[in-house]
RNA sequence: GGCCUAUUGGAGAAGCGGUUUAACUCACAUGCCUUUCACGCAUGCACACACGGGUUCGAAUCCCGUAUAGGUCACCA
């Protein structure tokens, strides 16, 4: 049997790495296998509807790599691939169920079904218009009573399933709910239009959060009503915001383009949350959608949750930068260049091929260069080194002793720069490292630079470079007074 | 509260009854390299098998109980 998997979001708003992750599996499961990976919308809930939000799940595909062959905008010989474009589908079901006894209308009203719950104000459903007899749904059918068709479940016994991550799963069937299948608005519930569609979309293969896990069995018993074959399941661990917190979109900070704008690049983000509740065989971590395509297997997946660690995701996308081709380097961190303070002032070329070894996100460009447009008055412990037997003092000789030495060059570029530095070294005695650093902190007032001093003088030019190291010697001067 | 599931160092994790004195990666620390930052390289850190019982010659690995955490119990998906 072909190998079909699908990615089944609700329009509710965006992307978040939980659910891209999910579509990341069934993908590279389906592609591994030859397979399919089809694309369908659960909008079955007209109120949580959020416009826009299928361009987003579109978009986020397109840019991490994740190739939808069925779906809304691809077509396919499943379609309508929109669950609200199927909803005359789902009742000719319903009404299927209804005629066998495995489901059976439903009249009562919000009241009381919420009279039903208990003291822990857990609701359950008494199976109170299963009895109706024939003749009282037909009339109240006639009237136009609104109604909902519900699953009749069986109260005994135990319903068992074997998940390809968690094993064989056993519920009793006395927890199983009579739940609703068509709602009273027409349209199906999750429940039944993900039965109902994965059949008929031939899906063999079920991914989805393990949040399903307890429901599989009412599932099941659907798949047994009509005679249909069940699909292999596969539930997925959770990732996790810390050790008590589900990571989800109410924290907001989890969704796949917020990521982007931090300056994560697609890649680093697959790669990333490919690791987190799947392990490879060896010890390779860094992974291109080919190699994980080659790579997935269901025996590396994980029970049991995993935490979201975003300093880990940094430091895999400081990794994708770092062998990233300058020109596209340059592409992506160009807007985040535009953004600092530095705009307009200083080459960005020059700057970026030093900057893209030492950022891990793009954002993080900002905070890096804009020293080079604002020098304040900084603390003069920064000065302080072990290495050079750096201090206060020290610093303050070496700059009084540079400033001469610089204002004489008259070509300013980076070798004379050396050259000069080597010089003041000599005369002072002491270790070129001592001068390369108490320059650099001088010319950029902050512990952490892209570059050394001779690159950082040469971006700033003559005039400002020695503009500062004035202005840092009288800082350092009027220090010492107090 | 019932039911389901999980529990290896700060984080991701390997491990599937016997060279496990428990890999590897991130983080952290230190050193080397680089004429200075970073990169890179090396080393180190770490109170890690939730706890208690069993089974076994032998258990992180199997069984049971307890604790903790998550999930689920909607006309939401």
């Amino acid at each position: 049997m072909k190998v079909r998997t699908r990615f089944a979001p609700s329009p509710t708003g965006f992307l978040h790495v939980g659910g891209l992750r999910t579509a990341l599996y069934a993908y590279l499961f389906a592609k591994q296998n030859n397979g399919d990976f089809i694309l369908r919308i659960e909008d079955t809930d007209l109120e949580r509807y959020v416009e826009g939000a299928v361009e987003v799940i579109y978009s986020t595909l397109k840019s991490t790599n994740i190739n939808v062959d069925e779906g809304p905008n691809e077509g396919g010989a499943y379609g309508p691939y929109i669950q609200t474009k199927r909803k005359d589908i789902y009742l000719k079901y319903a009404l299927e169920l209804v005629d066998s006894g495995a489901a059976y209308y439903c009249f009562c009203d919000k009241n009381r079904l919420d009279s039903l719950a208990d003291s822990n104000g857990i609701k359950r459903y008494d199976k109170h218009c299963l009895h109706l007899s024939k003749e009282e749904i037909s009339k109240r059918l006639a009237n136009n009573e609104s109604y909902v068709i519900r699953q009749n479940m069986p109260t005994t016994g135990f319903s068992e399933f074997d998940d390809l991550v968690y094993g064989t799963v056993s519920i009793p069937n006395s927890e199983l709910e009579d739940q609703v299948l068509i709602k009273s608005d027409g349209l199906p519930t999750y429940n039944f239009a993900n039965v109902i569609d994965d059949y008929l979309m031939k899906i063999s293969h079920v991914m989805r959060g393990n949040e399903y896990l307890s429901s599989t069995p009412k599932y099941n018993l659907l798949y047994d009503a009509f005679g249909w074959e069940r699909p292999q399941y596969i539930h997925l661990s959770q990732i996790m915001k810390d050790a008590t917190r589900k990571l989800s979109k109410r924290y907001g900070d989890a969704n796949f383009d917020d990521f982007i704008k931090k300056g994560y690049v697609p890649e680093a983000i697959i790669n990333f949350i490919a690791l987190l509740g799947w392990s490879p065989k060896g010890e390779q971590e860094k992974f291109s959608m080919g190699e994980l395509i080659e790579d997935f297997s269901i025996s590396g997946l994980h029970k049991s949750s995993s935490i979201f660690d975003e300093t880990k995701m940094k430091w895999l996308n400081g990794e994708y930068l770092k062998e990233m081709d300058f020109e596209k380097f340059m592409r992506l961190a160009w807007p985040y260049f535009e953004e600092s303070k530095i705009k307009g002032l200083y080459d960005y070329h020059k700057l970026g091929k030093l900057i893209q070894s030492r950022v891990e996100i793009l954002s993080e460009i900002k905070d890096k260069v804009d020293f080079l447009a604002q020098y304040n008055k900084f603390d003069s412990a920064l000065y302080e080194n072990k290495k050079f037997k750096i201090d206060e003092n020290v610093a303050k000789s070496v700059l009084i002793e540079s400033i001469n030495e610089l204002k004489g060059i008259n070509d300013w570029n980076e070798d004379n720069l050396h050259l000069s530095i080597n010089k003041i070294a000599e005369k002072m005695e002491a270790k070129s490292g001592q001068i390369y650093t108490v320059l650099r902190i001088a010319l950029s007032g902050v512990s952490i630079t892209p570059g050394g001093s001779v690159e950082l003088a040469d971006i700033l030019g003559k005039k400002e470079s020695i503009n500062r190291i004035e202005k840092a010697i009288k800082w350092l001067s009027e220090e010492k007074q107090c």
